[in-house]
DNA sequence: CTTTGGATCGTCT
DNA sequence: GACGATCCAAAGG
């Protein structure tokens, strides 16, 4: 399991460590190789800029709590909390490496798409988890699970959990601009594992 | 290969 | 009433 501790700090300090940790929820896990920094007040791009709704209220919990947001009329998206009660920070996790429960994930992804029946050409595996909504919808993460602890000891089987498997960070992670944000695009704040095939958007130059 | 637009609805102005 | 921390498929080069 993840220390607390880890977590309580500013997300842009948090988001780089939590790459190689593990998501896992309903049987299925996947390895972080993709986040970025939310910041609060300070950080235009952040649902928590203006200050606290009922939407993002997650966000201004303990740290290692779960925020789940939905947008585009039909997306789920997973973020860490982080940083102190009452201030808001959050991680979101872009991209997973798939570690277990991979047939689950593929027949998540395929019944929540829409249309006729599937296509020739499943997803592949490093695409099980690639991209914000579809690692939420691959691990069956949904606005039922906003505001959940990640790191309580408690046996809920059913529960997302963060874990810690000793798998380190990179010791020099990748860094970028975030993506599909409008305001404070110019910050750095996006992390991911160099190399890794899971990594959404395009494979970098490097 | 790249570009474009549709889907779809909770949230905040 | 407008617009998303997105994704996918279809159309165009």
């Amino acid at each position: 399991m993840v220390d607390r501790g880890l977590l309580d700090a500013d997300p842009v300090e948090v988001a780089p460590l939590l790459l190689g940790k593990v998501l896992a929820h309903g049987g299925r896990a996947g390895r972080i190789v993709e986040v970025e920094a939310y910041r609060g007040a300070d950080d235009p791009a952040s649902h928590a800029f203006r200050g606290q709704t009922a939407r993002n209220a997650a966000m201004f919990g303990g740290p290692g709590l779960l925020y789940v947001y939905f947008t585009y009329g039909m997306h789920w998206c997973a973020n860490v909390v982080c940083g102190p009660e009452g201030e808001a920070g959050a991680v979101l996790v872009r991209a997973l490496e798939p570690l277990c429960g991979l047939g689950a994930m593929r027949a998540s992804r395929l019944a929540g798409r829409r249309g006729g029946a599937g296509r020739p050409g499943e997803p592949p595996d490093r695409e099980l988890c690639r991209g914000p909504a579809n690692l939420a919808r691959a691990l069956g993460i949904d606005g039922r699970h906003d505001g959940v602890d990640l790191l309580s000891s408690g046996t809920g089987a059913g529960r997302p959990r963060l874990l810690d498997d000793g798998v380190a960070p990179p010791t020099r992670p990748a860094r970028g601009p975030r993506i599909g944000v409008r305001w404070g695009a110019e910050e750095p704040w996006r992390f991911w594992v160099a190399g890794e095939p899971c990594v959404s958007g395009r494979p970098p130059p490097d």
